[in-house]
DNA sequence: CGCATGGTTCGATCCTCATCGAAGCATTCC
DNA sequence: GGAATGCTTCGATGAGGATCGAACCATGCG
């Protein structure tokens, strides 16, 4: 009986329904409060209030406080790749469910991750940055490239680096399980793509809606 | 309350320490025995038999029979990929251990792993058998050379193949993550090395402590 | 202030599941 | 064949933990 890194505990924290549930929902990206995550995962407020403190406790999560409303994030890219990884044991078993992600099909085709855009338009426009050398693949680092940077100034794209933030990072995306960009670069587009009125806000949700006329406009711009 | 793949099923298999020690135990690469896994978990052999079928029921684990034994080893490498997922996060969030695999530095240099040596030795013996053309790598498996050949017997090694068992085989290290030898050479070898007196086994332990003598002994015939 | 809203803590209940001894199969060895 | 070994199944027991209602804090609003 060996002990190594209590990989029982960290596992047992997922193994629970609720918390699956739960976990599975920020896989999103965005922090959602203690209710919004009880109403995911079926289950009542107190009870859900149980699970998020033991989340917090063994780690999986961060906390913001932010006034009377506490919003539940994931801990770390690393718990979300852990969170992946058995996301993908549990398909490779499991032969039922057809696709993964988000079910509502606007929500899997342009979506708000925190504040930058991700669904099958934010991966597909990564992969076009990718092949117009605007950014470069570095490790596993996304560097901007010289013409990259013109490229963004010429649109009115800021792209000055925040303390501690990097310009660009690659962020897994839930639906399409292929990295979309994110970073104060992917934050930037995202603002661009609301301001020019591109797209709006779904209210009460994530969904991110093209206009037919913005969609042209964001296709001929990033997607070209 | 979203229904997605069944993650909860797959992370609850894992989540149990008996489950989780066994698992642990088939990370490094070779498949055990229901009693080996047993002894592993620290649980009876009723109890063990009874997780291993749930393990089975899960898709975590492949069974192969063999007479009256039953060796029971990781079904694939994505589960293996999801272990190591687990493992990364209980070491991250646990601030006890530092390196993956065994805890104890004398179990990382040489331990025993089945019936042949592991670890850092073991894994530096098996490149130098590579650089010396003793071994030669054909697809994924090992052939004895018949320079090999000679040199073993030399050595006063006995390589006869015995019924369905391969004289070499690549077994994972756990510790090293790096392929050691197995197989009845690997068995061999390492009867060679405690009949020799140049290590011995630790009680109560699968550590391999060398002698200091032992130790330029074992380097010079297979680390030179 | 007093009320409403968002969250957590407490207590009691209930149920799943891990555990092991004993008995039952299967395979191999003599 | 019989005995020994390796493993699984059965049955009974027990403990941990998920759950929710009710009560309890905290923040914000008027």
């Amino acid at each position: 009986m060996r002990e190594g890194p209590d990989i029982a505990r960290i596992a047992s924290l997922v193994g629970d329904p609720a918390r699956a549930n739960m976990l599975n929902a920020l896989m999103g990206g965005t922090a959602l409060t203690a209710s919004e995550l009880a109403l995911e995962a079926g289950v009542s407020l107190p009870t859900a209030s149980s699970h998020l403190s033991k989340l917090m406790e063994g780690g999986l999560l961060t906390l913001a406080s932010q006034g009377r409303h506490r919003y539940y994030g994931l801990a770390s890219a690393q718990v979300a790749g852990m969170i992946e990884a058995i996301i993908g044991v549990a398909e490779a078993v499991g032969p039922k469910r057809v696709r993964p992600g988000p079910r509502d099909a606007a929500m899997r085709v342009a979506r708000v991750c925190y504040d930058h855009l991700a669904g099958e338009q934010a991966v597909a426009m990564l992969d076009r940055l990718f092949d117009r050398k605007l950014l470069l693949r570095e490790d596993n680092e996304i560097r901007l490239s010289s013409s990259g940077a013109a490229h963004f100034s010429a649109l009115g794209i800021g792209i000055q680096a925040k303390a501690r933030r990097p310009v660009c990072r690659a962020c897994l995306d839930w639906s399409v399980r292929r990295s979309h960009l994110a970073g104060t670069l992917g934050a930037a587009i995202l603002d661009k793509i609301i301001a020019e009125k591109w797209a709006r806000r779904e209210k009460d949700s994530r969904a991110v809606v093209f206009s037919p006329g913005g969609k042209r406009e964001f296709e001929k711009v990033f997607l070209s």
